[in-house]
DNA sequence: CCCTGATTCGC
DNA sequence: GCGAATCAGG
């Protein structure tokens, strides 16, 4: 297997997306896990939290820097610093989110506080458990490009009943000749399905799509979904095209 | 044991 | 550039 435009572009997607390394080779296939962490580091995209390099340090002599590395690992050295105020404050079960070069990789933890990454140099570490009345939907992560995440258990309705109808094969109706086609689709328009194929008003979202991903920002909150604690996974992921690969 | 990502190093 | 082997934490 070698790695083409589009599978550099799905792992990509992926990895900044929060899917592990594992995941991403079972998508892809062909490929172990190894090779996935290979490609994302010569691509460039490290980040994420590892559970090997969380914590750096946490006795009194971490001032064990070397002079020549403080040079060269310019980019490292706020998010050690980072890490290094994170532990000294209180310690927080959840080691903190290391803040990406680039690329926010947000951190999937559907118990951790909704609000995006922030510089959070508050004490505020009173809960404040939302309000408690609020029928705002449990918005769990903000992903690439800005959009939400649905949360685990928040698809609304994504399959409506399919609705007892002839088909209509190759007559597309007048009134949507203005609409996206199958023929409109393109790798700058949302691909997202509006209505079911075979009717006659189907056709494509066709709004400006989130950078990397097939969808605009809005069908991205739909169809990516936040990443449940692990140990509490339910595996199916719905994909559009009928998963991945068995081999 | 399982999982994870990081790093190394021969190819 | 690639990825298996290895390391190391959860």
């Amino acid at each position: 297997m070698s790695w083409t435009e589009e599978r550099i572009s799905t792992l990509t997607r992926m990895w900044e997306g929060g899917s592990t390394a594992s995941q991403i080779a079972d998508e892809l296939g062909g490929v172990s896990r190894n090779a996935v962490i290979g490609k994302a580091h010569r691509l460039g995209l490290k980040s994420r939290p590892s559970p090997v390099k969380a914590n750096e340090k946490t006795g009194e002599k971490a001032v064990e820097a070397k002079p020549a590395e403080a040079v060269t690992t310019e980019a490292e050295a706020p998010a050690a610093k980072a890490r290094e105020v994170a532990a000294d404050r209180a310690v927080q079960p959840q080691a903190a989110p290391v803040a990406a070069p680039r690329a926010s990789a947000p951190v999937p933890t559907p118990s951790a506080r909704p609000q995006a990454v922030e510089d959070d140099d508050e004490e505020e570490v009173d809960a404040a458990p939302v309000t408690p009345a609020a029928p705002t939907p449990r918005i769990v992560s903000v992903g690439p490009g800005g959009f939400l995440r649905q949360g685990p258990g928040d698809q609304q309705a994504p399959i409506p009943p399919a609705p007892p109808r002839r088909l209509v094969p190759a007559k597309p109706s007048a009134d949507i000749a203005d609409k996206t086609s199958l023929l409109d689709l393109n790798d700058r328009v949302c691909r997202w399905p509006m209505g079911h194929p075979g009717e006659a008003d189907f056709h494509f979202c066709g709004d400006k799509v989130n950078p990397g991903f097939p969808y605009c920002v809005q069908h991205c909150g739909r169809a990516y979904q936040a990443q449940l604690p692990r140990g509490a996974r339910r595996p199916p992921p719905p994909l559009p095209f009928g998963g991945p690969r068995v081999r």
